[in-house]
DNA sequence: TTGGAATGTCAACAACACTGACATATACTG
DNA sequence: CAGTATATGTCAGTGTTGTTGACATTCCAA
């Protein structure tokens, strides 16, 4: 593994975009754009008293309000220590309410209030404005492209959330 | 801004890719794909005393041996005191070593140890294992827009970071 | 040679993840 | 109904990784 051409000409095809080589770059080019894409909400959150997981749990709860804290935490993939230290500040701070359940007492659903709503979209306009402008730069093939590696890259729970959220909002 | 279908239909050009539902879908796609990158190497970090940070510092001092301090600092994007103590550790466990400069005595040039590079295999072996079967499945036109939008998607200080490592390797 | 800039180190603190243990309320099952 | 399982919340402790502040060393230029 890993001897610096080991994945070259396997077949008739052109495997060249195997090459260790080429793998680098795809890791290292992930790795930067992963800054950049958490780098405008972060910037916003710093001046409050909120992190990067509180952005994720109003991501989601914005995305399937009602949703549970149980499957909040799967999405997550956080124990329910560290959601709960999340949840209980922006309870507290009047963004999330949470309801018992009508069906099931044991569940509490989460909803964003007006305030959670219009942090939501402070947030989610900053990291759209930057996918967008990717985006449009890249164009639309290249967008099918990065789409179908990233899903491709997930692990297979992962993958199955993704496209239950994906039919949710199309 | 993001009132929902804001950006279709600007021109004769089909541009439903850029509606605010495929926009969001994209970052959620990225955030469970980065999920998956890390997962691999975060699973060997776990057994040792070591962490994510120290996989990045490893990483780049793989790729550019006798890089300095404070050029690592600005490929990593962190502070110089959050970087020395992973540094440290690293140091003291033998799988760093740092040379004091030979023009400029305030540098200190870092490289990896023989154990280093083996703890670099191991994880970019690991790491690049996901990558390849992702781009495999997903063909070479697909990595070829993932990687468009990607670099899209990165500040401009670290596009400029990511074409210089790109021109060092290849 | 002296002061400022660059580089690197040490210490203290905050955010956010983890594990483990435990409490409470509710639901389900025999 | 009794006993077990599930969903949630909480407390305590720990580890990694980020931050700021203070400081030492080295270089360079006035």
């Amino acid at each position: 593994m890993s001897d610096g051409r080991s994945t070259s000409a396997y077949s008739g095809e052109n495997l060249l975009f195997l090459t260790d080589e080429q793998l680098r770059q795809g890791i290292e080019a992930m790795f930067f754009a992963y800054r950049g894409f958490t780098a405008d909400p972060d910037r916003i959150l710093a001046d409050m008293a909120y992190g990067r997981a509180h952005h994720r749990a109003i991501h989601f709860i914005h995305r399937a309000p009602g949703t549970t804290v149980n499957n909040l935490l799967n999405i997550l993939g956080v124990t329910k220590q560290s959601l709960n230290r999340v949840l209980r500040t922006l309870i507290a701070q009047g963004l999330v309410i949470s309801k018992v359940g009508k069906v099931d007492k044991r569940e509490r659903h989460l909803f964003l209030t007006d305030e959670g709503s219009r942090l939501e979209q402070t947030l989610s306009d900053a990291q759209r404005a930057r996918m967008r402008s990717a985006f449009r730069d890249a164009g639309p093939e290249a967008v099918a492209g990065f789409r179908t590696v990233l899903e491709a890259m997930m692990d297979t729970e992962m993958q199955r959330a993704y496209a239950r959220l994906k039919e949710t909002g199309a």
